[in-house]
DNA sequence: TGCCCTATCAAACACGTGTTTCAATCGCCT
DNA sequence: AGGCGATTGAAACACGTGTTTGATAGGGCA
């Protein structure tokens, strides 16, 4: 698409890009479910995207990482930034299917609560670095600098997680004025993803910062009182109107 | 460097990259003062550098806006990551000389109104994108990617700050222990960053953020009193400890 | 003036990237 | 078995990158 407008349509070239689709919904069962180097390239490209970055990412790492070849990723997608957009929408499908966030936590729970488990699984998916999670560093990576699905992420993935975070704040203090709402959300993700984003730094400035499982816990368990405890009182300060 | 082990050393190779010390210590004036292309370049690098990132900026790029030749960053630098790392020095430089937050308030002056200076300067310079203060931009960027000069980046541009705001903090609180103090930091440096890093996603979620000086005056309010409230009450959390 | 050193320029080079090409292989159906 | 489409493989292409090269002016000094 960069090039010389495609100058050879040599019919095959004409209909690769759509074989992805045709291939999906005549022969192999229906879903995502076969472990394909389709598959394995989605894994693959997950991970070199979410610690690389879309620009820096190659496809090649990608294959190697696959063990696909290097022309897999054109022809089972087409493109490198195809690619990237069915990562992220299949990072949504994996991310939303195993997030017992909105289902293990009741409508009844305290709003307490409810934002210790917001902030903790969040903390969680986005600071383990070991294991699979790669979703979570991927959206934060996309939030960073702005690849090419930024609004596919900003409306399916972001927007409805802050505004949970909205409705749990407006729970836990109602006087709260709208613009308030909004700013003290900011402020709780913004305590949550210093830890991806300045993640190099502090590991400088703190040396004995391991960011494992137990500290992350420790770490949300202070975000969480912190920012408990100024939302509390957040509703005797200005409205802070626009 | 990267090339075959320089296969020709010409007599000119070996000695361009010294030439950058010796063209300052003989000819010109004493300091980086006139207005020849190596300041040019710098500039030019730092503009680049700051909202391109290392990676992505081209030294084609730099040198077009400098109005430099391509071989210009070779001649006066010998490297882009050399380039990169003087545009680091250069952009402390500037940054110490021209910041009165250390000056203008007096050690006398109430640690709540230090801490709103704090957090004011610390935003203005990271939010405004309009005027050259590349610097700050350049060093948030810098901590979100490690580049190459992370390490000089952090022992003299922001452990200084950092100690700076945990000096307040302790002021504020006497009865902080260590680890609070610097989750409290990092709570607070968390929500401004997230101004910058996440910036493009915040503007889709909150189509009337403008970040202008008028409202970052706003949210750096917000930000203080959030804080203010927090750090407050932190004492009568659990130790925090790791 | 003649010379040497410094700075600039256009052109080229070496290399990594995304993408394409075309042949070879696999898997299934009749 | 034979045929055929889907898939894979190795090599190449087009292009942008950082860097180098050799030539060409400036500019002070003997």
């Amino acid at each position: 698409m960069n090039r010389t407008a495609t100058p050879r349509p040599t019919t095959r070239s004409a209909i690769r890009p759509g074989v992805r689709i045709d291939a999906k919904s005549s022969g192999k069962p229906d879903e995502a479910s076969d472990h394909g180097t389709r598959d394995r390239l989605l894994d693959a490209a997950g991970e070199v995207f979410a610690d690389r970055g879309y620009e820096q990412a190659t496809i090649r790492e990608i294959c190697r990482r696959a063990e696909a070849n290097i022309a897999a990723v054109s022809y089972h997608f087409g493109d490198k930034r195809t690619l990237y957009i069915e990562v992220i929408a299949y990072a949504h499908r994996c991310a939303d299917e195993y997030d017992p966030s909105q289902e293990a936590v009741s409508d009844a729970t305290p709003p307490a609560d409810r934002l210790r488990h917001f902030i903790l699984t969040f903390m969680q998916r986005i600071g383990l670095k070991g294991r699979p999670a790669w979703h979570a560093r991927l959206m934060a990576r996309e939030m960073a600098s702005p690849g090419a699905a930024l609004d596919h992420v900003v409306r399916s993935g972001v927007r409805p997680k802050f505004e949970a975070l909205q409705i749990i704040l407006r729970r836990l203090n109602p006087r709260l004025g709208e613009r308030q709402v909004e700013l003290c959300a900011c402020s709780i993700v913004g305590q949550c993803l210093i830890y991806y984003h300045a993640r190099p730094v502090l590991s400088r400035l703190f040396p004995n910062l391991r960011l494992d499982a137990r500290e992350i816990g420790q770490i949300a368990d202070h975000i969480t009182r912190f920012s408990l405890d100024a939302v509390a009182l957040a509703h005797l300060r200005g409205d802070d109107r626009p």
